[in-house]
DNA sequence: TATGTTTTAATCGTGCGCAATTAATATGTA
DNA sequence: TACATATTAATTGCGCACGATTAAAACATA
């Protein structure tokens, strides 16, 4: 069909560029589609999903600076500030500035953001639940994609 | 330390409440970290993430409706809309109502949206070779996120 | 044919995500 | 101490995502 001495020219059948061929596309509709199954879990405690990783972060240490926080979440200051102070409205948690580094602001949970701490306990499970997945399945699952993030990084 | 016999009640160190334990981080943020790769690629052809995906549709497929088009990247109209109007003001593809049933509406390819095709036809490889990644982990990591896709349908 | 239901996009409002810029503070160094 | 540099958040602007609602068209069926 093709002369094959033609010169290289973009292949219009290119099969890479076949959605299904990418890695790329079920990496992002998964994750949106996983991020709408924490939903109506979520929505009962009034979170939203990145809500409840700053959350996780908290009940584990506490206080955290911004800074910190978006280390964590891989998350900026154009993300996490108006964020924070959404969440700041809502009683879950206090900014302020360190006093020993004033370009700091120091996020600190407060009572009414340790008291979503039982209710989201339960959440994790649920998923779980949810999915249905093998247990080694989800094991081998998380450790590729955390392989994935770290040659991302 | 504590009362083996006191009531169940929500384990403040729930280790399957630690962000490393969870699956869906990894997902969230290695899905986030995938598309800022894809960015600088995708600058140079003055296209977005999901614009790039819409045109991977529509060199495949020349005419789709956008119920077609939300079918295949799971998205609804609320999310195609403004992106697809976007896409015509920049001549890339144009839409119509069709004839047959004035409630769709046929997005079709454009001359100026053909041509990026030549250009786009090098950035799945330049990503493949960006990750680094062994074949075998990559087609593992796609199919297994393809199932868990299907679990959350 | 009339009418209730379903389908399809568009619209609206809210909350991310992120690049780029700005402003304040801290640090390093001559 | 002065001054250049680096660090940390905040701000701005834009483009998704998505739930909820609306409006028009098509369909089903009594």
């Amino acid at each position: 069909m093709t002369d094959p001495a033609a010169p290289l020219s973009p292949d219009p059948s290119n099969p890479m560029l076949l959605l299904e061929n990418q890695l790329c596309f079920p990496l992002y509709a998964a994750s949106r589609m996983l991020t709408k199954a924490y939903q109506p879990l979520l929505q009962e405690l009034g979170l939203t999903y990145p809500q409840y990783l700053v959350l996780l972060l908290l009940w584990e240490h506490k206080e955290l600076t911004v800074k910190e926080i978006g280390e964590h979440l891989l998350l900026d200051s154009g993300t996490l500030t108006p964020l924070l102070k959404r969440m700041e409205q809502r009683k879950w948690l206090s900014r302020r500035r360190a006093a020993h580094d004033e370009r700091s602001v120091i996020i600190e949970l407060l009572p009414d953001g340790e008291a979503l701490h039982g209710p989201a306990c339960r959440v994790p499970e649920q998923m779980l639940t949810r999915l249905g997945m093998p247990n080694e399945d989800f094991l081998a699952l998380r450790s590729q994609l955390n392989n994935l993030l770290i040659r991302l990084q």
